[in-house]
DNA sequence: CGGCATCCGGGAAGATACTG
DNA sequence: CAGTATCTTCCCGGATGCCG
């Protein structure tokens, strides 16, 4: 307790175990390649978000872990954290802009991913993680040709919105929902289950998902999604060394 | 010995830590987040590797820890075995085809970490690395407007043919150098140095690189890249909750 | 309750030595 | 050269408790 300096000292000078090796990667790995640290910047990858927030999102974190990623996030200049304005008060995490420029990383990790045979989609998934999804899996050639706002409702409260042109989509947190065609209300899992799954009229009648709207609108956004082909791992490569 | 068959079960059944997260990233990070594994798959990214070629270009990853990755890394369908045909007949660990495609993952982290506050440039790296770091930094803006071929050849003779055109980069490993137009010789860390630090003739003048053929070829190659402008961390992201 | 420290058990990483 | 065996160290994850 005397010693607080110290002890902090300590901490910052308790670097992560290194590679030594001056490739991009490897320094990338040295930051974001600790157990949980890149879920936790994607779980901050669509705004700011309190301790026991990310606790939530992802089970199996610990506390511990949870503090020691977010020094270390921190120390590195991903993660900065920030003090709301009375009378929130609260102590929110928050990616810099540095930070929110890893989602490309995410996202092609996840891309190259989801073709693994070992993947599971049905494994229960975060509201951001879908969100994210829906970016991701949105680049390939089906593209909308309508423009829609889509409103997602997890079922603690947290609203999404989704905004569909012909060639952009963009995602964001919003409080309410003002101007949305369609809106989806149901635990993330059940909105993965829409889109990537059984679909909509599945959900429904499991009572899982509550669609508000315009049915036929919420019908084309959950179709643009798709999950890409598994890997073929017999295959062999040709015509290299 | 006798037990061959249980011992091959348990290795495959212990699977690593899961996340419990239907997400892409997240599976992907079971695949390719523990320690090494990635930069394992970077090493091969160029063709097939043995173990004792792996050993010396990851300093610091102990023979065990390698042999546990290689045997994951099977298992997941990212690398196969293969024994190569008499007189050779020595074992050489691929990419799968899906393993291949797995580049773009390190690239995406190589480029977004290249711009962390904490990077350093200057230490050791391997052939491959730099070889996939002018794949990576190839893409932006400055194009060539030139047709070459460059050749390297590192300390211990290995070749990597890079052929260059006005709008595509192509690298792969040779046995020999038959059209080059430039050569440069010398340890990865040299080439490196030449490519985003000090300069050719700064090298050459060191004695570290050796040039044969072109010098205006090899001077217009090295000037194509560039590491990107260092993030700033103090910057605030506006607009967002 | 949110944030953080401490203690503990299990297991992964690292170093070294050893074997075919 | 290609791994295996063993030992030590340290990280991860869970539980608990302190303090604002």
């Amino acid at each position: 307790m005397l010693d607080m300096t110290t002890m902090k000292l300590e901490k910052i000078t308790e670097r992560a175990r290194r590679y030594d090796d001056a490739c991009g990667t490897a320094h990338g790995l040295e930051l974001l390649g600790e157990r949980w640290a890149l879920l936790i910047v994607r779980e901050l990858m669509l705004g700011p978000r309190r301790f026991g927030d990310l606790r939530s999102d992802l089970r199996g974190l610990s506390a511990n872990v949870l503090t020691q990623r977010l020094e270390t996030l921190e120390a590195a200049g991903v993660v900065r954290r920030r003090k709301l304005p009375p009378p929130a008060s609260v102590q929110v995490y928050e990616l810099t802009e540095w930070g929110y420029e890893a989602e490309p990383v995410i996202q092609t990790l996840g891309r190259w991913a989801a073709r693994s045979p070992g993947h599971d989609p049905q494994l229960p998934i975060s509201a951001v993680s879908i969100m994210l999804s829906f970016r991701t899996m949105f680049a390939p050639d089906r593209r909308p040709g309508f423009d829609a706002i889509i409103g997602y409702q997890t079922g603690d409260e947290r609203r999404f919105r989704i905004a569909l042109s012909s060639d952009t989509l963009m995602v964001r947190r919003v409080e309410t929902f003002e101007d949305a065609d369609a809106i989806l209300i149901g635990p993330p899992q059940a909105l993965a289950a829409a889109a990537y799954g059984p679909g909509l009229q599945a959900l429904e009648e499991q009572g899982m998902l509550r669609l508000q709207g315009s049915r036929d609108i919420a019908t084309r956004f959950l179709a643009l999604f798709e999950l890409p082909p598994k890997a073929d791992i017999e295959t062999r490569v040709p015509g290299l060394t």
